[in-house]
Parts: structure tokens; sequence; C-alpha cells
DNA sequence: GTCGGCAGTTGAACACGTTCAAGAAGGGCG
DNA sequence: CGCCCTTCTTGAACGTGTTCAACTGCCGAC
């Protein structure tokens, strides 16, 4: 038992022995009240206290209530792949794939939208760990990456060679565009988003499908050109 | 004494209260102390004392720290108002037009890039008075929006008819998403984003000119209708 | 058995953004 | 001049995230 095989953070917690079971009464308490109160209205001494620790304590597993979000993302992502796994074994079309997991990508969001929006501040800061492009969600981003990859390898179709090995990460790029619609969507039940995902994913599709075409081939190439320059 | 009886624009002073001055002091001061320290090591009691002013008077001007961001932000727009002018004087092609403005918003925050990435983090929160989509900010947007429907309406291009009323906030949109790229791009003196312009911008030319095809027609219509369901 | 080391834990203390009740500074009016 | 009202100014006080020196309890070494 408390075997912990995750690497998840390299800031220094080796975290293998006892306190363990501390850290996840924390993280659990703390999600907990981010959803009953919001993140700003959650105050560390809120958290120590319900968990019945000392403030201190929580910073010795956290380094700081951001990091608490990252344990949030996290736990997202896994939710989101478990989310996703019927519709990677009912379709195989890409685009039914597609909008499968994006579909279960807000599915999974839509209970913590209220504080999960709020989150996002702290994600846009180019500095913050908890940029989703940072080294730090490197492991939560490749995951994502990997799934996009599956709604890919899965599918019936034919994708340009040029931009197949590509494709997963813009993917999960039009994935953070649509999360950071979802964020500023007050629509009731975000039901825009959803709009947004069932009219772009035919467009997707489309463009993928014609990425192949001869006409449009120097068009494909000049994009995949400039994302190659413009990766970090 | 010689006042004029008050709220002629702009002979001397906004001739408004007395305590305009004392604004003014307040905000250059957080300005160049932003410029100095960055936002986060910017104190509001720095502000004050190097103001020589109480913490309190600060306030009472600005309802917040955040809110000097969004006075930072009004400085820039006008800024890249003024930077555009010989642009929009001296080019007609739609792509060179647009590629000077964007070009020119990017010279404007150059120098600021150091602490105006970090309060991207404050503007990308959607309950923030600060997000560039909020109601708050709809005076700078506006303005900006219009920078862009100058670009259009100066150029020699031909544009879809259905498409033209739209595209001023799509190329605006659009000139959020390169300073989104900004903020993250780290390479030196942001040469990347400015290779990100140079190279979307003839797309984005190319797509405007495509938009009017025959056979391009039904595309056109359909992301002209999502956007339009996506607006708030 | 005792002792040393160290993961784990504590809570007071610090710096910060923000608030607010109180006061000062003007200026119009009798 | 005396009065009043609005505008402006003050700084102590509050609640927050975060730090840190001190303490506790456990476990292996001798």
């Amino acid at each position: 038992m408390t075997e912990q095989p995750a690497q998840t953070t390299t800031a220094g917690d080796p975290a293998t022995a006892r306190g363990e079971q501390t850290r996840q009464l924390i993280r659990d308490t703390a999600m907990r009240l981010f959803r009953e109160r919001g993140y700003a209205q959650t105050t560390m001494r809120a958290i120590a206290q319900e968990a019945g620790v000392a403030v201190g304590n929580a910073y010795y597993y956290f380094g700081s209530k951001d990091h608490l979000i990252q344990e949030f993302y996290a736990q997202s992502q896994v939710a989101h792949r478990a989310a996703a796994q019927p519709v990677l074994e009912r379709e195989d079309a890409f685009g039914a794939r597609l909008a499968g997991v994006l579909h279960a990508g807000i599915d999974v969001l839509t209970p913590s939208h209220a504080f999960a929006a709020t989150f996002f501040k702290t994600a846009a800061e180019p500095t913050s760990p908890l940029s989703p492009f940072s080294a730090e969600s490197s492991g939560p981003r490749q995951a994502a990456i990997e799934l996009f990859g599956e709604v890919l390898t899965g599918s019936t179709a034919k994708v340009d060679a040029e931009l197949r090995p590509q494709l997963p990460e813009l993917l999960w790029l039009a994935y953070m565009g649509v999360i950071l619609y979802w964020v500023h969507d007050r629509s009731p039940g975000q039901t825009k988003t959803r709009q947004l995902i069932d009219g772009a994913v035919p467009l997707i599709d489309r463009l993928v499908g014609l990425s192949r075409l001869r006409v449009l081939r120097p068009v494909t190439r000049q994009v995949l050109d400039l994302i190659r320059t413009l990766r970090h």
C-alpha cells in the first residue's frame, strides 16, 4: 500500500512515507472546499482547520495555494481519459471521435464551472507552473495530447502524412481554445460551448480531409512550417 | 480664480475636481514602478510612498491594484493607435496594413514585456473587469476593433459582403491570439511573435480573398453562422 | 535502552491588498 | 467672517497567503 509510482511534482516532494495519508487528506479537503465555496473564498486556514492540521502543514505538502489547483488539473485529466474511453471504443469516424472526446472533457469539468473558471486566471500566467504550456504540467499535457493521438490513430480518417505527427498537438490546442471559451461561457449549462464543439468539429474534420488535396498542398506545408517554427 | 465654468475639454486640464492632479501622479508613479520592478513586486504601499500620498488615497482613485492595470491597458491602446497611424496612411494592401498594425501593437508592448506578461493572468479571469471581453473594457475594446475596421476600410481588398461586417472583430480576436502567444514568447526580443505575424498574415489574407469564391461560399456561411451563434 | 537524525507538524509572525471611520481642505453663501 | 457641504486625504486595522524557527514522534544504530 501507499505505493506512489507517480512522478507528480519535481519540486522536492519525495513523499514516500508516513505523511502520504496527510497529503491526501489535505488535498481532498481542499477540493471539497473549492467546490463548496469557490477558490478565492477558500482560505488556507479553512483548509487546514477542516483537515485538522496546522496551516504550515499544508505548505509542507503543497508549495502554495496554486499548487492545489495543479492537483485539480491532474484529477480532471484522469477523469477526462476515463470519460473518453467509451467514445474511443464505440466510434471510428474521426469527427465523431473528436466531438466525443471534446464533449467528454467538458462533461468532466462542468460540475466545477463556477470555480474552475477562476483557476484559469492562474493558468494563463506564463511564469506560473500551472500554465498548460509550462514544464511542470508537461505530464498532464503529454497525457492529454496522447488522448488526442488516440482520437486520430483509432479513426478511419486519411490524413496528410506531414500533418499527421503534428495533429494531436494541434487538436489539444483546439481543446485549450474550447476550454478558454467555456471559461467565459455564461450561457446556462454552457450550452454555447456545446454548440462551439458541434460547429467546429465538422470544420476541422473537413479541413483535415482537405489537407491531402494536391492544390492545397502548398498551403498545408506553409501552415505546418509556421507551426514548427513557432513551437518552443 | 480664472477658472472656466467647468467641463470644457482639454484646454489645460480636464478641469474637473482638484484631485485630478493626484490621480495622474499616482497613475504615473505606478506605471514607472511596474516597469522598474514588475507588477507583483510593486506594492501599493510603495506606490503611495513614492507618490507621496497615503495608501488609502490610491484606493480613492483606483478601486484596486488591478484597476491600475486597466490604466496601462488604456494607455497602450492609445499608443497603439498612434503607432499604427503611419502604416494606415502609407499602405493600401490589406495584408500590409494588417501586418503593420499587428507589428505596431507589439512594438508598443515590447518595452513592457516582462511585467505585461504577468498582468494577463488577471486579464484572463472571466470575472475580472480587466478581461478584454468584459463590459468594463468595452471602451478600449471598441477602439481596438475600430482600428481593425480601418485596416479593412482603407484597403483595396475585396471582401465577401457577409464577412465584411464581422471581420474587424475577427481580426481583433486574431490580435488577441497574437498577444497570447507574445505573452508566452520567451525567444529573445520576442522574435517568434514577429514570425507568427509574418506567417499568419498571408494566410489570413488568402483566406479573406477566398471567402468570395463560389465553391467556398457554403463554408464561409457556415463559419459565419457559427460565429454569430457564439457571440455573447 | 538510549540516542541521534529526520520526516512530519506546529502556530506565531510577516508582508501584502484592501477597508473604513475619521479628519482636513477647500469653496460657495449668508 | 462663520457656516456647511462636498471632495479629498489619512493611517490604523483586518484578513489573506506564506514563511520559519522550534518542536514532536518515530525508527534504526549502537
